[in-house]
DNA sequence: TTATCTGCAAACATTTTGCAGCGAG
DNA sequence: CTCGCTGCAAAATGTTTGCAGATAA
C-alpha cells in the first residue's frame, strides 16, 4: 500500500458510519449517502467498506441471509462479538472471554488447530420489542 | 403439509447424505448425484436440502464466503454446534451447555429477547494439518 | 503529471421461482 | 385422476470486476 487516497466518497462513507451506531449492509449505506444528496457510486461503497473493514476500521459479520454488514468499531483491533437487534440493528458489543477460552478447549481436545470462531447473537431489544411498529 | 411423495430424486440425496459425513453445498451434492449417474436437477436439490433442513433433517450453516453447507444430523432435533475442518469438512459436533448458558446471560443482561445465536468453529484437523497435499 | 479512485455496466455466484409436464399415491 | 414434484430457464440477490475517464497529491 503506497497511498490511499483521501477522496470526496470516501469521506462521506467515513462521515456516515461516524454518526451511526448500528450495523448497515453496503446497500443501505449506499441508499443513504445517495439520500442526503451525497452521490456515491454502489461499487465504490463495496470497495470502501471492504477496505475499511480489512483494515480494521470496521467490524463486519454477515446475517442470516448471507449479506454482510457493517460499522465503526468501538475500539480498533480488539476482539468482541455482537449482540444485534434484528429490528432496528441496536448493537451491544460482547468481550468473549470466556467464550474464547471455550474456544480454545474444544480446539484442543479434538486436535484441530489454527481456529477461526464465529459467534453473533441477533434478538429483539427491548425499545423494539415494546412498540409494534415496523422496523 | 398434506403429503410428502417419495421420488427417486429425493432418495438419491437422502442416501448420499447417508453415506457422507461431511458438511457439503447444495452444489456439491448436486454434482456427486450426476456423477454418479442420478440425474437430479439443481433446483430440485436446493429444494430437497432446503425442506430436509427445515425439517430438522439436517444441520446447516453458512461458511464465510456465504454458502450454505449441509450434513445428517447425528442427532436430530438436538441443538449443538460443529467444528469443521477447513480442508477436507471432516466435522465434530459440539454440545453448547456452556455456550447457551453464556448467551442467555448476555441476553438477560441487555435486555434482548427472542434470541438467535450462531457459533460455528473452522479449524484443520491434524490429520489435515500433517499432510500437505491439497484437499 | 500520474497513479489511484470512481462510476457504470457487465460479470459472478448462489439461490429462488414460474410454469408446463411428469408421476406417486 | 390429482396434486405434489421435477426440470428448465429466467429472475433475484448480493457482491465483484473491467475499463475509460476523473482527480488527489
Amino acid at each position: 500500500m503506497i497511498g490511499q487516497r483521501v477522496t470526496r466518497q470516501r469521506t462521506a462513507v467515513a462521515a456516515l458510519l461516524d454518526e451511526l451506531d448500528e450495523f448497515r449492509s453496503a446497500q443501505q449505506v449506499h441508499a443513504l449517502l445517495v439520500g442526503r444528496g451525497e452521490p456515491v457510486g454502489l461499487a465504490t461503497v463495496y470497495r470502501t467498506l471492504g477496505a475499511m473493514a480489512e483494515a480494521g476500521e470496521l467490524d463486519s459479520l454477515r446475517t442470516d441471509s448471507g449479506e454482510s454488514l457493517y460499522r465503526r468499531c468501538e475500539r480498533p483491533g480488539h476482539h468482541h462479538h455482537h449482540l444485534v437487534c434484528r429490528r432496528c440493528g441496536r448493537t451491544v458489543e460482547i468481550q468473549g472471554t470466556h467464550l474464547e477460552a471455550l474456544v480454545d478447549s474444544i480446539a484442543a481436545e479434538h486436535g484441530y488447530t489454527d481456529i477461526n470462531h464465529t459467534f453473533e447473537l441477533f434478538g429483539t431489544c427491548s425499545p423494539c420489542a415494546t412498540s409494534s411498529s415496523p422496523p
